[in-house]
DNA sequence: TGCACATATGTGAGCTATCCTCTATGCATG
DNA sequence: CATGCATAGAGGATAGCTCACATATGTGCA
């Protein structure tokens, strides 16, 4: 449901096309929201219907039109409305957890299979995250300031985090079902 | 999409109504799956349609007819089918995250009072995950391997680490901020 | 007496998200 | 020369989920 709010609030560091947006959000903030392009076209309409976004027009040469897309002051206004509203944590989902709920149906053989299929896409995403450039806090492109800065930083390393953390329980579980099937 | 084997899973270990279904899986699985009712009841007609699972009838006195469901042999088959598949892990969606990365809108006090909802909420989840009771591996119940056991207790333990690190997090995080906006 | 809650199963409306496809064109790579 | 990728936007179908509501009865509490 804040796929709305997420674009509302990318578009306010800087207007975009629905094209861009999708980039940014693969990009910058990828690790903790991805959006398909359909739907990101669609919610621009939707904001644009409510009032909450304007849309441009920018014709270009060679190449498709541009509808770069800007936050209204109304867009502001819900966008902090949101960031100040009450959390509404949706309930976990975990199909990987899942499975090791019912794994001992399997073979020991596949169940360390499924724990290291597991454990080759948080080392990944792992890698990823750490291979994030971090600017020095001293030269800030213009228009960050520290706590933007500091407050993105913050998110990036949240999963950095989990992703240790689900590494190290990787190792423990791995270790404690060695002792039960060898 | 995958309600429909954890469902399975479930209906393997012992037969049950959609009633009870939706308890069991608000309790024992509900750290990392969650399911509307409706959404149950509708899942466990598809399984029948499919010949996953079957649907018995047991008239009550005073009480609503129940329909304890159990699983087919096809459904076990496709429960295996399932545990062994490679892992689809769906793209990660914090709406929490995506707070924090666009927070330094917000006054310096709001951006402490959604850390600090957060940590309530994680820190309320950690107490609730620890009180769950882990019997004596000496003493399972009837039909619960060792095996069984052990993987059930990774999963609660999953949110366990999770719920710390995350804990851990929000106080770097928080510290962090105090040095920007004491 | 009234109210809420537990037992038990469903239907219908509506929303969001994903997947696939379509439209156009330019440029690079093989 | 052909295939594919980048740019840019959008419609249609469908899956899955939530929320509200309907039905029917027994029990406990104030």
């Amino acid at each position: 449901m804040s796929l709305r709010h997420a674009i509302l609030g990318i578009l306010s560091i800087r207007p975009m096309s629905g094209y861009d947006l999708k980039k940014a959000v693969d990009g910058s903030v990828g690790h903790f929201w991805t959006a398909d392009r359909s739907q990101i076209y669609r919610t621009l309409s939707a904001l644009v219907d409510e009032g909450l976004a304007s849309r441009g027009t920018v014709v270009q040469e060679g190449r498709p039109t541009l509808h770069p897309h800007t936050v209204t002051d109304a867009g502001l206004a819900e966008l902090d409305r949101w960031l100040a509203s009450p959390l509404k944590t949706p309930p976990t989902r975990d199909a990987f957890l899942a499975r090791v709920f019912f794994a001992d149906r399997l073979p020991p053989e596949d169940i360390r299979a499924l724990l290291d299929a597991r454990r080759r896409e948080v080392a990944a995403e792992l890698a990823e995250l750490e291979a994030v450039e971090t600017p020095d806090p001293a030269d800030l492109p213009a228009g960050v300031t520290e706590l933007g800065y500091a407050l993105r930083l913050a998110a990036l390393d949240n999963g950095i985090a989990h992703a240790r953390a689900e590494l190290a329980w990787l190792d423990a579980t791995e270790r404690r079902l060695e002792r039960i099937t060898p």
